[in-house]
DNA sequence: AATGAATGAGCCTTCATTCAT
DNA sequence: GATGAATGAAGGCTCATTCAT
């Protein structure tokens, strides 16, 4: 392999991509139209074809540019790590003072609209839970950086809610209780609307939703935090 | 005859041929190794060449007893489905006598132990989450034949645990909240343990997994119930 | 091969055939089945299944009493010489006493409304001019049984019209004549038909045509005659 | 570069590619091959490996050019009709000053040899002769584009003829017996030459037969023109 | 006599990739 | 830097055929 994406590296049209927002540069659009979908489709069932076709590129750009579909899927998972750093925004909402539940439902709204949202510009959080799922090789790197600090952002809220130190087994199965309602949904969204046809997930039901996690889970957490602290150990 | 006896010794062609079991098992084979082979490449990396031979089959196999690679493919999902969860069993379950309370619970450590007991390497559980997860075409059959009445006896359920109408939107959530807690362990497995390395979700873990989804969501549900007819309509 | 066509022979269902007209016998709607799809599709095109199908026989039977798909097209040739000793009758009808003019457009007529009858009844005349244009081996026979003597019964009609001898080269040429605007008509109807859909092949336009040709082909040949006749050679 | 001078220099490409002509002519011989094995085998029995053998191209190559195997059999009629009948050519003669008469003899003499001059090796004549006789889905193309034009011509030359508008059912069955006799020796020839092997289908009995046809033609169109309009309808 | 099951060969197509400009 | 042309490797499927009963 001549060209390794190391070696084309960060830029070099990024001069048209920042500054001239009409025509973004071959590499930029691949990415973009990469994102949308793999996003879309999964690595497997993308084919070259589609993404250049998005991206109104030649079909011989992908190997020009990146070497191989592998490595621009590497790339896309890349970018998409560089756009969610919003996560770090949401753990700063949630380390606002005020009442735990409020600061539940706020972070619990935020992520379900992220992941439902269904605007082409949503491809970076669909792209990464989809490698949650399945995970390639490439998504070790993605693990730390970007679900550690979400787990362990639920790991705080939680631990409060349950009156817990953070590394309490309890605690730990609670994060997932929240995080499992709420990827869930993401993950088997087209099942889910084929089953519950009369459920929205599209429009004013994503904070209907969100609302009902909370509620749900701070009553469970609550009820299980008590009978953990007279003694029924977990 | 290319079958040796030791080869049709081997596998599970017996318990698979159900009812009036046909003779040699060329189709039950089949499924088995296409179960294995779609878990482990997903629908589309998966090769008919790599599933027949396998099976020791010849190619035109597939073709021949159904008609075609996807139609395998459904047929694999359901047997995965039937293996997963015995809706008989559940659904018997459910109808017992006693507060809804034990038979909700009854029922869920029922799917908790169908699902977490088996090992990862069963094709059946990864085949399954695979397909909710990233659905094909296929996906319509599975939902009408297996999911739907399963996901309609949760809503039964929930809704007598809330006491609530089965088409209140709260019982539709409600039922995601308890699904959605077992399939996202389920799905997604590997990340969780990465990023939990303390958490057993092999061993004894299951059990107290297990024991936890029971009681934050027997809590969750019942007090949000007890809100929402109090007026706090969801 | 263990079972030829010729072991397997002319009978032992022809006691099915003739004397119960209902159940007509494995092999018998073997070739009638066959004779109507080879004469729609062509012997490429026509697959086993289709056939089969008709015949409403397991797909195995071609092979077991016509050991292959090309033994049972030789078998379905047989069979539409059978039917078609037809041309006899015609042949008896040209050498009737009578104007020319009247024999000529009889024999035309009679041709005409063989070759575009749409009955699925029709098929021997089709698979066999079917053959004449794109001639396998199966057809040396055919041609000397068939072609031939309907080759000559023109030749004398047109010996007559000329007033030559038959082995007079005009004679031949004008036999072709006649010959080629009818089979042309035949032989490329779909196309006739697309490109003048105003030109009635079905119903009583067969006639119209027939005496047509008849007109054309009288007028023509005479004159061609008399030039002959005056010392211009052919 | 797999293509060696001699190779490109063996076949016709220079005059294929017309106009603009592209660089190597991948193009051009894979439609050479094709006619080639098309007219040999058929449609169905040639295959692409066949092709792509012939033209010494790559077995994808097919499908990157035309699009399918179908697509380039389109491709291969439109140049065999395009090599036959030089439309521009005959319409060109059509339009000369002089009596009718002449000018139908001269459009004949043309198409006459055009089509029987070649010999019976030439793709062209035979796949096109395939084409009209056993029409696949391809034939509307091909209708539309080369036949229709070619037999609206003849409709017109009879028309003037036979001293009749252009409509009149007799003017579409003269054009048909006109194109009848050509194409009848066209696409029966092996038949015909078994039959009446003292006819000399190749060397000068062409033009003798080019003489017949037109005489008779020129003959029996002005007899039954005259009957026509001496109020024998037709 | 007849059939359901199973086979093997081969076809058309698609895909990611490389070549040459 | 970028692209149209061309490649080769499979993949899924259909077909005629054979096997075993």
């Amino acid at each position: 392999m001549l060209l390794s994406a190391d070696m084309k590296g960060n830029d070099s049209d990024q001069k048209n991509t920042e500054l001239f927002g009409s025509v973004p540069g071959t590499r930029s659009r691949l990415i973009e139209a990469a994102g949308v979908i793999f996003s879309e489709m999964g690595f497997d069932r993308a084919t070259g074809r589609q993404i250049c076709d998005l991206a109104r590129v030649n079909y011989a750009a992908v190997n020009y540019h990146f070497g191989g579909k592998a490595q621009l899927y590497v790339e896309v998972l890349r970018e998409a790590h560089r756009r969610l750093i919003d996560i770090k925004a949401i753990a700063a909402a949630a380390q606002d003072t005020g009442p735990v539940e409020d600061r539940l439902e706020s972070v619990l709204a935020r992520l379900l609209h992220t992941m439902l949202d269904l605007s082409p510009e949503g491809w970076p959080t669909k792209v990464f839970l989809r490698e949650m799922a399945a995970p390639t090789t490439a998504v070790k790197e993605l693990v730390e950086l970007q679900i550690r600090p979400t787990a362990q952002l639920f790991r705080t809220l939680v631990g409060q809610v349950m009156d817990l130190p953070i590394d309490h087994l309890a605690v730990v199965r609670g994060a997932l209780s929240v995080f499992g309602q709420l990827i869930f949904i993401f993950q088997n969204r087209q099942t889910i609307e084929l089953i519950y046809p009369d459920l929205d997930l599209r429009g004013n039901g994503i904070d209907a939703m969100a609302r009902h996690i909370r509620q749900v889970t701070l009553a469970g957490l609550s009820a299980l935090a008590r009978d953990i602290q007279q003694g029924d150990k977990g």
